[in-house]
Parts: structure tokens; C-alpha cells; sequence
DNA sequence: CAGAATCCAAACCGATACTG
DNA sequence: CAGTATCGGTTTGGATTCTG
């Protein structure tokens, strides 16, 4: 791990900027579904459970913004959109992936981690 | 990448409700500073640039509750208070590494896309 | 279809003061 | 030292309405 002088994360360490852009509610499952292929507004948005239109338009937005997603107008009546990952969205894959197998691989120790915390959290209370 | 019916990302999809815990400002980079060994409370906030002690307290009893970090008090006057990471904690470091890396390697290509749209934006709205 | 605009409530966040 | 408690200010998030 690279550090950041005189901090190890410096607040302008590409790593907490580029971090904060990726790292929202969003980002990581739309990349993630793009990465088949592209889709249009409203096929994204089937494929993510509980998402509003305004947190897709915002988030597309910002992808769009840091090129990770490219965003084509297709002039027809009605006008249609079709959203892409960029090559450099695609190399976001890599990590995601390995996340993403981390908290399937991890999830039953994590929640067996928070019934013990919070097993002996309610007994401290009830003292 | 694996799916969750019939959504490709459900709600109570493992990697969704795991992502959003470490998904925050400080989680990543707590669990990257305890990765080089034990620290005390205080050792941590001056590692991280920007952190307030409420924001760092609360980050570390999530981490503490999913098991991750590990809270050791040791009885001494005044009290000592050491945070170790898990064995649990660990395993993320590989995905965060590689993460980390993709910022850094290509925060320049990003900040490149963002001129491209910003000016490009400026131009539609100043018409 | 693919949004923009608006409004309101909830969550978060930092600053401050206090404690054993 | 290692926190807890509290209090505004700000940001975020959802629901709703409107548009070409």
C-alpha cells in the first residue's frame, strides 16, 4: 500500500478522491450490470431492485462524468438512450468482482460476528 | 458475477447489504492503517487527515459489530484502548488493494473524461 | 421513453461541551 | 486517553409532478 504524506490518506490522495465517486449506493451494482452489455434507462433500472429514477439519473451522471459509462442518444421517436461501460469502467471489474466474492464468501462470519456484538452489547445494557 | 433473482441485484442480496457497510468514508481506510499492525485510538485519527472523533468512533464499532476489528481494553491508568484487525478483516485487504490501485493508476484518465464532459456541458449551457 | 424540477423528511456531519 | 451527549446545518433520498 502506497502512502500518502504526512498522512497515510491525505485528503487529496487520488485514492480518497477517486474512492468517494465509486463508493455510493449505486456506482458498483450499475457498472456491474453494464458490464453485459449496454442498456437503456429503464432496463437498468428493472435490474436494480428499489432504485428511484432520480438515484439512477444522478449516479449515470457521475459515471458518465468520470468515464466509466458512456452515454448514446439514439435519435428515433421516441428518443432512445443507451448506456455503455467505457474500457476504463471495465477495469473496475477486477475489484468488484473480488468484493463482491468477498461478502458472499464472508457474510455468514459477518453476521455471526454481529449476534455475539450485539448479544453482549444488550447484556451490558441490562446491567 | 453471480445473480439475485429476480433482480440481478435483490435487496437482501448478500454483497448489497455488505457493501453498504464498508462502502462509507473511513471503513477502507481504517482497516488499511490497522492492516500494518495494532493502533490505539488516537494513533488511528492522526493517520487519517480529516476525520472528527465521532465519525471515527462510530466506523469503528461497525467494524467492530461485523467483526472485522477487535477492541481490546487494557486495564491501566488512564485506560488503554488498542484496535487490531481480524483475521476476517484481512481477507478484504486483497479486493481494497486492488481497488486502490485502480484509483491510482487511472485518476489521470479520469480527470481527463471529467474536463471532456465539463467543457462540453459549459458549451450546451451557455447557448 | 428518459428524464427535469420541486418539495419534504430523514440521515448524516461537524463542532462543541463534558466525563471517568 | 478514549470516549459520550447534544445541537444545528447540510446533504441525501424518496415521492410526486411535469415534459418533449
Amino acid at each position: 500500500m502506497i502512502e500518502c504524506s504526512p498522512y497515510k490518506f491525505h485528503v487529496d490522495c487520488p485514492s480518497r478522491k477517486l474512492f468517494e465517486q465509486i463508493s455510493d449506493k449505486w456506482s458498483m451494482m450499475i457498472l456491474t450490470v453494464l458490464d453485459d452489455g449496454p442498456l437503456r434507462f429503464n432496463e437498468i433500472r428493472r435490474q436494480l431492485e428499489g432504485i428511484t429514477q432520480k438515484a439512477q439519473t444522478q449516479t449515470l451522471r457521475r459515471l458518465e462524468r468520470n468515464g466509466l459509462v458512456e452515454r448514446k442518444v439514439i435519435a428515433s421517436s421516441p428518443v432512445a438512450v443507451q448506456y455503455e461501460i467505457t474500457p476504463l469502467g471495465r477495469k473496475l471489474q477486477g475489484p468488484f468482482k473480488a468484493l463482491y466474492k468477498w461478502t458472499l464468501d464472508y457474510m455468514p462470519e459477518v453476521e455471526k460476528a454481529r449476534a455475539t456484538y450485539d448479544a453482549r452489547i444488550e447484556q451490558v445494557e441490562n446491567v
